[in-house]
RNA sequence: GACCCUAUCGUCUAGCGGUUAGGACACCGCCCUUUCACGGCGGCGGCCGGGGUUCGAAUCCCCGUAGGGUCGCCA
């Protein structure tokens, strides 16, 4: 049974690229049928907090990654899912106290300044990786003038090598699936299960994700976060099936795929051995493909959240009139982000208009012909999109132009654009009094 | 300083000894369209460099170079 985990330690923040080493890690679960493991790595006692550990748990879920086994909330404390928890190394504190002993017993590990170190061996260590393959990691200078390091503290903490090591021993985990920072350091690890006689797990290290330039992506680079996704309105579909991109591919040209697709191809054999940067506009492209597709329903809600976001609150108008002023945006952007920017005429009375752009639209010849569409606006007695469309195209042909003469100020008019929704249909969901007076405002100020 | 990994269009990638080096994003045209977007058509653009091996290298080997990672009483 394969068995993997996703071992975060609660920063405060879910790295994307941790978000793609757990997406990895449960693609590979799914695909063999094995379990998916979620454990918390809060040694540190000062930087851990349950806000940081929530941030995880909800980035995940937001991804649709689950977990077989691991916390259900974020407090250590409370109740896991599993056979082999605690799930929080808070938790486990004797399980290390054990291994340290049993390693100090067989003098594998001694002490030294108050701290405890491992032997580790001076011969290179040769390991076996699913997706590097072969790798022979020699001492390197440092190392060799002393090669044994250090797996507890002197203030009696143990360190990352060595309770990763004991809770995948103990939690029985096959595929150590990784990001490739941790290349290196996996010669420690073999070693460190070997002295406790047992064959190493299956590694699996993947290629990091850079910045755009190149370089490494750290906290402070814009997206470097999780939770920008979710703050900026990006589909979770969208930004899983992007991610899955990133050093994996179907092979087959195809760049949309759902997330059972790809647990149906996915296998770690495939996986690229070099790193990928991160591709902002791709990203939003295929958000653009999974927007364009998602349920009025759902659109909506996102759209509203969009919109308080931006400090617009749209349920200070009529739910009908919210509806279908989104209703002309379907399809429209690719990030729910745009849309105040995009639909925000909708909800204001006070539209600023730029004056230059104005009388660009609004010239001494045109403003004639636009004071005639807007007074046969107001003779309407039916404000429907058709009958808006007719009325333009009559007015632009009984004064010899074309209809881009006359849409193109009534945009800006109401609008304060130069694109947007469709005219007619905004205009219908405008309604007569806002349209007129708009168009009043703009041939008053023009 | 040492050790490890990597190297195909600007970016993500297909390719695994014989291809006009394919696709996607981005970009640029044209078409569609009342705007924008979508869609359609077309264009631009690449095997890091140098040696080998081979009848034949993007594909295999070596050396450079470049990028990334690691060498902590951080994780």
């Amino acid at each position: 049974m394969v068995r993997v985990r996703f071992a975060p330690s609660p920063t405060g923040y879910l790295h994307i690229g941790g978000a793609r080493t757990a997406l990895f890690n449960w693609l590979y679960a799914r695909h063999c049928g094995g379990r998916m493991i979620l454990r918390i790595e809060d040694t540190d006692a000062a930087r851990n907090s349950q806000e940081a550990i929530e941030v995880i748990l909800q980035g995940l879920r937001w991804l649709g990654i689950d977990w077989d086994e691991g916390p259900v909330s974020a407090d250590p404390a409370g109740a896991s899912r599993g056979d082999f928890g605690p799930y929080f190394q808070s938790q486990r504190r004797g399980n290390y106290q054990e291994r340290v002993e049993a390693l100090l017993s067989r003098d594998l590990a001694y002490e030294k300044d108050g701290a405890i170190r491992f032997r580790m061996t001076r011969e290179p260590v040769v390991m076996d990786d699913l997706v590097v393959g072969q790798v022979t990691r020699e001492l390197t200078d440092r190392e060799a003038e002393d090669p044994d390091f250090v797996i507890v503290r002197s203030d009696g903490h143990p360190v990352f090598h060595f309770v990763n090591v004991v809770d995948d021993l103990d939690m029985g985990i096959t595929h150590v699936i990784r990001g490739e920072d941790h290349l290196s350091n996996t010669a420690k690890h073999i070693q460190l299960f070997k002295a406790f006689g047992v064959q190493p797990p299956r590694y699996a290290h993947i290629p990091l994700i850079l910045n755009s330039d190149g370089s490494k992506m750290s906290k402070r680079d814009t997206g470097a976060s999780l939770s920008t996704y979710l703050e900026e309105g990006f589909l979770p579909e969208a930004v899983t099936n992007y991610l899955c991109l990133l050093g994996w591919s179907p092979k087959d040209d195809r760049e949309k795929l759902s997330v059972s697709e790809v647990v149906e191809r996915f296998d770690l054999a495939q996986v690229l051995r070099h790193n990928a940067r991160f591709d902002m506009a791709k990203l939003q492209w295929l958000n653009g493909e999974y927007l364009r597709e998602l349920p009025a329903e759902k659109f909506f809600a996102e759209a509203v959240r969009a919109f308080a976001r931006a400090g617009t609150d749209t349920n200070q108008w009529p739910l009908e009139y919210v509806r279908a002023a989104l209703t002309t945006c379907l399809g429209k952007v690719k990030l729910f982000s745009e849309l105040p920017a995009y639909a925000g005429f909708y909800f204001t009375e006070e539209l600023s208009l730029d004056p230059a752009a104005l009388r660009g639209d609004f010239t001494p010849d045109n403003k004639p012909r636009i004071q005639q569409l807007r007074d046969q606006f107001a003779r309407l007695a039916e404000f429907k999109a058709e009958a808006l469309e007719a009325t333009l195209k009559s007015v632009a042909k009984s004064c010899g132009v074309k209809n881009g003469v006359l849409v193109h100020p009534t945009r800006l008019a109401c609008t304060g654009a130069t694109a947007g929704p469709s005219l007619y249909h905004l205009i219908e969901v405008l309604g007569k009094d806002r349209v007129l007076r708009r168009l009043d405002a703009a041939l008053a100020t023009a």
